[in-house]
RNA sequence: GCGAAAGUGGCGGAAUUGGUAGACGCACUGGAUUUAGGUUCCAGCGCCUCGCGGCGUGAGAGUUCGAGUCUCUCCUUUCGCACCA
């Protein structure tokens, strides 16, 4: 063994032993049980960031364990290779998508090596090739035809300067980030997938993911949002017919379409009847006898009707429409709104309602109306304070009468009983809802409904970098879909988009085809799909990377369900919520074979790891346009706690604005390479330090402080390693009791001890890496343990296999963290073995074996004192002994106890 | 605004089931070796106090013999909110 810790050959050595041996290439003909470990793929945005490391460490540290602990482990890795910023760099660069994607893959795939990690590059993965996205287009038309996809009108976000569709992320403040123009939503038509259809399969599922965090799950059920109420109108009568107030928008479009029953499904008593309805639904039928007025959307047949004759009406609803669709920008928005001077009437009280505009109301869910009970509702109430609209209690306490203070504390709570609500009154909340139904579908004005939050997905982008939506649009025929001899639809790879619309548009060698069913000319679809799209089925991918025929093949069956899934916690809702989709989506098209009815869910086990944030940094450019700096170019001052008051760039020594500490990205480019680290320490430095740093679900706010500590730790191991071979590697201990190794000797009690503190950490390492996956915790029981090592001074040769068998534990615990050093440890303390071929070790039970426990003595709670005893003594005796403690008797001075409580191996506590 | 989390020394964090708060590491201080710096090793290190002792886990209340841990209210930070991925 070399004497000093050479992280650089070592790992290039380890590297090229792991590559020529062809380690963690998987096969399906194992008799050992599966492990398909998978970390999310990256999108190749330049280079790798210390989310990554985290991220991809926590995959190959569980990865190796489990191939330690006898699996057959499966580690795979590719490319989300669709995005925005490909197109956003290409205008910046003016290179192609394309080649400015292969680039980032390429060089990231380099600095991924460099981290060791166990994977098999034989099924990579690129989203964007031709090979992938085939698949996609092949689902996306058996799922056309099912009626799985449809298409319907949506509202974006309209650049009126640029002409162009922009992004939640590219509205900033409102405006276009390039134009600087204000907004507007503009409704075109989309396709759609209806995860609708699924959302009770969804909801109900998520009982049986066992391995996954409660967070997520609660996250995606509130996202679900599955709610019990009640549907129901409100009559009026105006001119005209009610054919011309439908609602446009949200309708389904095409011959395919069936009628949604949220948006226009007509109720048997508006059929025939000379009234006019106002649908609205609510989860709180029980406050209806507080409606004081209804507010309907700013895009509601009933606001456009009124709006004809009213011009302030028509310009409020034509103000509503500027600003982004993003729903807290509409949360956060000022409630405004706008008298439409309509009535109408309340069902149960026949009273005349008036119908306010609010741009609050989202003509996207439920009616695009709802009723308003200021008295308990938070946001209605302010709404109703600010116009000067009525406000009248219908719900409080039993037996409360009304007073002023009162209706408030019951926003949003359904525990009080109904008032001022004539035959309702002193009903509680399920009472209430039950009979008002009742007698509402005895009207046949409403009835009970089960409504979800979760809207159906559009996957329609005017964007260029994307996968082709495989449909042809033909004047007789209507939406085609591509057939399967015509896939896949290639994605033409040498354009630079120019950020006015979508550049697949602009180019008739694309669009230009023919109708595959009756051959007249015709027009291809020139949307791409969203990327979360490529994201919802690329762990099934990679089960048959290299399949021709097929999404998957047969060894989907043997890999899936993933057995532990890794990935940042922003992603608890939407992709994870996708994926899930799509393996039901998988499973109902047959992708899987006769008999997978049970892969109804693709991921079994899953870690969210926190995110690893960062300050930003910005300038403000004329235009107004923020340029984001790097933190590696910026020197910040902070306050004493740690928080940065002050910055300037470097380069220029000029100062530059503080922003938000965020979870690093790209498009805030507060990033960092964690290449410095690897260069400077190696690649298990910055692999153990970033597990040091903290426990993977927490999130971490960068620090490259104590990366030399991780450093220094790997350095004494190798030393104390070193030191040890140099003397000659001995036999170890493989049994508690050394007579039954070398009959007739005795461990010393220092070495009993040694070798106690071994085996208690190799069962705590176990179950910190295995069960609780702390890694920090595990490393930080390593490090206690060389320390303890350190000062066992025993050159015996008992000794010497007592400390032969530490380090050789060291090296197998740490292997699965810091996997290149271990390797060439473990060659050093056991020539002509391969560390590839070795188990985890297993704790000895008779090294185990205490006699002697302390006890600590509580006075009234407070810690005063301790006892070393036998571990078998009884409760009466430890009260005796805890009594007789000095520091009891000073304490009681003679007073009797009132109490003492005795928690076995923990503590005494007596009660003065 | 809504949903989900987090808050413990100068810093990252530990305390796994309500039972020794601060493991392990960083930074810092003192010492030894070496000395150009660094490396390595030893010791100290929550706050107040000469000490006895007291205080201390974002703030405030509560439950308990006992609370970082459980309950409630509030504050701050992070993640998500459907076209960033």
């Amino acid at each position: 063994m070399q004497s000093i810790y050479h992280p650089a050959s070592i790992e290039q050595q380890a590297q090229q032993h792991w590559n020529d041996s062809g380690a963690f290439a998987a096969t399906e003909n194992s008799d050992k049980p599966k492990y398909y470990c998978l970390s999310m793929f990256p999108y190749p945005s330049g280079k790798l960031h210390m989310g990554h490391v985290r991220n991809y460490t926590i995959g190959d540290v569980l990865s190796r364990y489990h191939r330690m602990k006898g699996y057959n482990v499966m580690q795979p890795m590719g490319w989300d290779a669709f995005g925005l910023p490909a197109e956003n760099a290409a205008q910046a660069h003016n290179v192609p998508p394309a080649a400015w994607t292969y680039d980032n893959i390429n060089y990231m795939r380099r600095q991924l090596q460099s981290l060791g990690l166990g994977i098999d590059w034989a099924r990579e993965v690129t989203t964007c090739t031709p090979a992938y996205y085939r698949w996609e287009q092949w689902l996306f038309t058996r799922l056309f035809e099912k009626g799985i996809i449809y298409k319907k009108t949506s509202s974006v976000n309209w650049d009126p300067v640029d002409h162009t569709v922009l992004a939640n992320e590219q509205v900033i403040d409102g405006r276009g980030w390039r134009s600087g123009a204000l907004v507007e939503k503009r409704d075109i038509p989309m396709y759609f997938f209806r995860i609708t259809q699924y959302a009770d399969e969804l909801l109900q599922d998520l009982d049986a993911l066992g391995g996954w965090p409660e967070q997520v799950k609660t996250m995606q059920a509130n996202w679900i949002g599955k709610s019990f109420g009640v549907r129901f109108a409100f009559e009026y009568s105006i001119e005209g017919g009610t054919e011309s107030l439908s609602p446009e928008s949200g309708r389904e479009l095409g011959e395919r379409g069936v009628a949604d029953s949220l948006s226009s499904s007509p109720s048997p008593a508006s059929v025939g009847g000379e009234k006019k309805l106002l649908w609205v639904y609510t989860t709180r039928a029980d406050t209806i006898m507080g409606v004081t007025f209804v507010a309907v959307a700013a895009e509601h047949p009933l606001a456009t009707y009124a709006a004809q004759s009213r011009p302030e009406l028509a310009a409020f609803i034509e103000d509503c429409k500027h600003g982004g669709t993003a729903e807290a920008d509409m949360a956060t928005m000022e409630k405004k709104g706008m008298d439409t001077g309509l009535k109408v009437t309340h069902p149960l009280t026949g009273e005349q309602v008036p119908v306010w505009v609010g741009n609050y109301v989202l003509m996207g869910y439920g009616e695009g109306a709802v009723m308003a009970v200021p008295a308990h509702d938070e946001r209605d109430f302010g709404f109703a304070k600010k116009y000067n609209l009525p406000i009248k209690q219908s719900i409080a306490a039993k037996d409360q009468s009304f007073s002023d203070a009162a209706w408030q504390e019951w926003y949003g709570t359904k525990d009080g009983v109904c008032v001022n609500s004539g035959k309702y009154d002193n009903l509680d909340y399920d009472q209430a809802v039950d009979a008002i139904a009742a007698d509402l579908a005895a009207l046949g004005l409403g009835e009970k409904k089960v409504q979800f939050r979760l809207r159906d997905w559009g996957i329609s982008r005017q964007r260029y970098w994307g996968c082709p939506i495989p449909i042809i649009h033909c004047a007789q025929c209507g939406d085609v879909p591509v057939p399967d001899d015509q896939l896949p639809v290639i994605l033409p790879e040498d354009v630079v988009p120019d950020g006015a619309g979508s550049p697949l548009a602009k180019m008739p060698e694309f669009y230009e085809t023919t109708c595959p069913k009756c051959g007249a000319a015709a027009r291809r679809e020139t949307d791409t799909m969203d990327t979360f799209v490529e994201s919802s089925w690329y762990y099934a991918r990679y089960t048959s990377p290299d399949c021709t025929t097929g999404l998957v093949d047969e060894r989907a069956n043997y890999w899936l369900p993933v057995d532990q899934y890794i990935g940042g916690i922003e992603h608890a809702i939407l992709h994870l919520l996708y994926a899930r989709f799509f393996q039901k989506l998988m499973r109902d098209v047959g992708v899987f074979g006769e008999g997978t009815e049970h892969l109804a869910e693709p991921f079994k086990n899953l870690i969210t790891q926190g995110m690893v944030i960062a300050p930003t940094f910005y300038r403000l450019e004329a235009n107004g346009k923020k340029l984001w700096i790097n933190p590696a170019e910026v020197d910040a001052s902070c306050d004493e706690r740690g928080r940065p008051v002050g910055a300037t760039l470097r380069a220029d020594g000029l100062p530059v604005i503080i922003g938000g500490t965020e979870k690093m990205s790209k498009s805030k480019n507060n990033g960092v390479d964690p290449q410095a680290i690897i260069d400077e320490f190696g690649a298990d430095t910055a692999r153990l330090f970033m597990m040091f740093a903290a426990p993977p679900e927490q999130s971490l706010e960068w620090s490259d402080a104590g990366v030399e500590g991780s450093f220094r730790f790997l350095k004494r191991v190798w030393k104390a390693t070193h030191d040890h071979v140099e003397q000659g590697v001995v036999a170890a201990y493989s049994s508690g009791e050394p007579e039954n190794v070398w009959p007739g000797t005795r461990l010393s009690a220092a070495a009993r001890a040694m070798r106690r503190q071994l085996h208690q950490t190799i069962q705590k390492v176990d179950d910190d890496i295995g069960r609780r996956k702390t890694f920090n915790t595990a490393i930080a029981a390593n490090m206690e343990l060389l320390n303890a090592l350190g000062k066992f001074d025993d050159p015996t040769p008992m000794g010497r296999a007592v400390v032969q068998e530490t380090l050789e534990a060291v090296a197998l615990m740490l292997n699965p963290i810091v996997p290149h050093a271990c390797q060439a440890l473990w060659s050093g303390l056991r020539p002509g073995s391969d560390m590839l071929d070795q188990a985890f070790p297993k704790a000895d039970p008779l090294a185990l074996v205490q006699d002697e426990i302390e006890l600590m003595i509580q006075i009234n709670g407070k810690l005063r004192g301790s006892l070393t005893v036998a571990k078998t003594t009884d409760k009466a005796t430890l009260e005796q002994m805890a009594l007789a403690h000095e520091a009891v008797v000073k304490q009681l001075a003679g007073a009797q106890p009132k109490k003492i409580i005795v928690v076995p191996g923990r503590l005494i506590n007596i009660v003065a």
